[in-house]
This record gives structure tokens, C-alpha cells and sequence, in this order.
DNA sequence: GTTTAATCTAACCATATGGTTAATTACCAG
DNA sequence: CTGGTAATTAACCATATGGTTAGATTAAAC
């Protein structure tokens, strides 16, 4: 079209969009080719085979999701005003990727060891872990009250990913067209910061 | 092995257990077959297609995840002793069936306009969208505060379902064994029901 | 302009995969 | 036992799919 792109990342581009849509086993090398506009031997030219690709993909999404996660987690701020910060920041998130879960959730369950494997060279997400303990201080200092850290992140996330990973049927079951949802989802950061601020609150 | 079962069942049976670990596009009709122990052709004798064998495993296992949530729902109870039912009773079906959910989203996500077609099929849960109307009954006669009821079953639903659906990478993340996991979702029926309560109790 | 390396393409290959068929076996009513 | 139907299998088929190759095209170096 416009602009005669890098092939490599216009390769990238279009694996992104094909493996996010139709997952690993889903994708066909022919269709990510056309999506990028050119011969399919490119692909094993510039990406040896489609895992490499995928892996490539893969990795650049999970970066992505926990990246975003360890950003907010550590800035400096009082639990009370973070916790607000990271619902915002990553409902925007979502909403500007909404696939983005669903196929990183997806492709971890299907091959549970080989993404413990890839953890373990990303490090241990040093950033969270630290949250975990600024949580537990946070209770002991009596800025919040005192919970278990692992079950307070796991709420944080789970109300804020979960309603995009369950869209369709959400939208199937209370009949919602995308606009409705949309709004639903904006209303969603207040909701949430209310729910875990009733909970935590002292 | 012990008994010389019907070959129809022991196909789905065999179906399911494949569709629900690999997806629609992962799974494989050799793979189908050889987990029942029969001849691939077996498969297309009792059931023409993959297509139409996916269909009868997808909809058995959406009518229960759907079915598991229906029959709490409506029970009645007043809502503060209802809400920690469901959760309870939800997260015992989770627990019996942890790659359902990850699976019934997934292939929604994939398919989302057959899936609305289906949904009509079924009726439009009355149960359901009943139940929402009971939560703001219930706002109104000061059982509970006056929240959405959408975003409350959203919530409750999302603190349910996402931690198992999210489990390799909880377990990756937080370095948690299968066992302690399984003690962190015995612990979130009383969390969750915490977390519900301190934001809905008058 | 010629040479050389990188980029790209059409055609091809081997295998996997969903699906079919013709024949065989198991089963059951008469 | 026998005839006929249903269940089952091995072999096969057509196509899809990941991957390869040999040659063409482009572009840069000299």
C-alpha cells in the first residue's frame, strides 16, 4: 500500500494478527503470507518454521501483558492510590488489545511447561513479587487492611481481564451490542477500584 | 478395559476429552479415535464430521457450564446467603472440570456469531437475566446495597472463573505447586464471598 | 557494466488430515 | 443353521499444509 515496510516486521505484523486471531494451532502459514502481502517461502526465508514465528509472536504478547502489569506495579505510590492506577492503566490496556489474554491464557494452557520454561528466562518478575510484599507491609502498617497478597492481585486481575476474555458470551447472555459494553467495561474502572477498596479498606 | 461400553459414548467421551485439551483446530480425529480405542472411521460412521462431533461436545459442555450457573442461580434464598452458594457451588464445578471454561471461551472467542446463534436456540436464560432482576430487588428493599447487576455478577463470575482459567500462569508467577494452588482456590470461596460482601452489604 | 550477495517467487514435495469405501465380522431374528 | 442388518476395519482418496528449492529479480559493490 502506502509505504515499501521493513518485510521482517511487516512479516511480524501479520503473524501477530493471524496467530492472536486464530491461535497456534489455528493459524495457517498461507493466510499470515497474505496478510503480509507476500510469497510464503518469505516466512521460512526470514522465521526458519512456524513455531520460530509463533514463538517470536508469543513472546512479544506475553512481554506485553505482564510488561504492562510490572509498569504500574512499582511506582511509587501509597497502596491506596496504586491500586486505581493499575485497574485504569490496565483496563486501557485491554480495551486497546482486547485478543491479546485470551490467546496468551490460551497458548499458556496448551503448553503449560514449555511457558514455565520461557518464565524462567524472563526472570521471576521481580515487580510483582515486590508488590506481593508492599501489599503485606501496606496491611501492617495499616494503609489497608490485612489480606492475603496473592488473592488481592488475583482479584485485581481477574475482575479486570476476565469480563474481556468472556466477551462474546457476556454480550450473548445479557444481549449487549459493542457500544453497550464499551461503556460497560469504562464504568468497569470504577467498579472495580469500589469492589477492592471495600474489601481492603480499614 | 472393564466394560465393553456403548460405542457411541465411549466416542464422545473420547471427543470431549481431546476437543477440551486441544480446541477445534488443535484437536486431531486419529487422536479422537485412538483415546476411544476404536477406528477412525468409526467416528464419521456415528458421527459425519468433526464439525458436527465438535458440536455436540461444545454444546454438552456450555449447557454445563451454563447449566451449573442456572441451577444456583434461581434457588430461592435470600441474596446474602445465595451469593456465597454460588460461589461455593461454582468453584466446586471449576474444581471438577478446570479446562472447561478456558475451552468454552476459547471457541466463542473463535466463533463468536455461531455462538449467538446457539444462544437463541437455548432460550435466552431466563434464569439469568431472573436473577439480575433479583439483585435489584434486593438493592431496593435495602438487602444489599444498590450496585449493577451486571457488574455484580460480572464481578462474582470473574473471581470464579479467571484464577483457573489463569492457572499456568498464576502458577508460573507466584511459583506455586498444584497442591498449594488447590489450597488457594479452597481459600477464595471465603475470600470471594469477603470480597462480594464488603461491597454489596448495606 | 559486471559481479555478487540479498531478496523474492513459482513450482514443487512430503506428510498430515478429514473423509470415504468396499469388504469383513458380529449379532440377532426366523 | 441361515439370511440379513448393523458394527467395524483396512485401505484408500483428495486436499491442506508446513516446508523446500531452483531460479529470477533487485540492488549494491566494484
Amino acid at each position: 500500500m502506502a509505504q515499501e515496510r521493513n518485510t521482517e516486521e511487516l512479516i511480524i505484523e501479520a503473524a501477530k494478527k493471524i496467530f492472536v486471531k486464530r491461535g497456534l494451532a489455528g493459524a495457517r502459514m498461507q493466510d499470515i503470507a497474505d496478510e503480509a502481502g507476500i510469497n510464503k517461502a518469505m516466512l521460512h526465508y526470514y522465521y526458519r518454521s512456524k513455531d520460530k514465528l509463533f514463538e517470536i509472536v508469543f513472546n512479544e504478547a506475553i512481554g506485553k501483558v505482564l510488561g504492562r502489569l510490572s509498569a504500574v506495579l512499582n511506582q511509587p505510590m501509597p497502596m491506596l492510590e496504586k491500586i486505581p492506577a493499575i485497574v485504569e492503566s490496565y483496563i486501557d490496556g485491554v480495551i486497546d488489545a482486547p485478543y491479546l489474554p485470551m490467546f496468551v491464557l490460551n497458548e499458556i494452557n496448551q503448553q503449560p511447561e514449555m511457558f514455565i520454561q520461557r518464565l524462567k528466562t524472563m526472570g521471576n518478575f521481580p515487580n510483582i513479587l515486590l508488590f506481593l510484599k508492599e501489599i503485606v507491609e501496606a496491611g501492617k502498617q495499616g494503609q489497608i487492611k490485612e489480606v492475603s497478597p496473592i488473592q488481592l492481585l488475583l482479584n485485581i486481575l481477574s475482575l479486570c481481564i476476565f469480563p474481556f476474555v468472556a466477551r462474546p458470551l457476556a454480550q450473548g447472555i445479557f444481549q449487549l451490542d459493542s457500544v453497550q459494553y464499551n461503556i460497560l467495561m469504562e464504568d468497569r474502572k470504577k467498579v472495580i477500584t469500589e469492589v477492592i477498596f471495600a474489601w481492603i479498606k480499614v
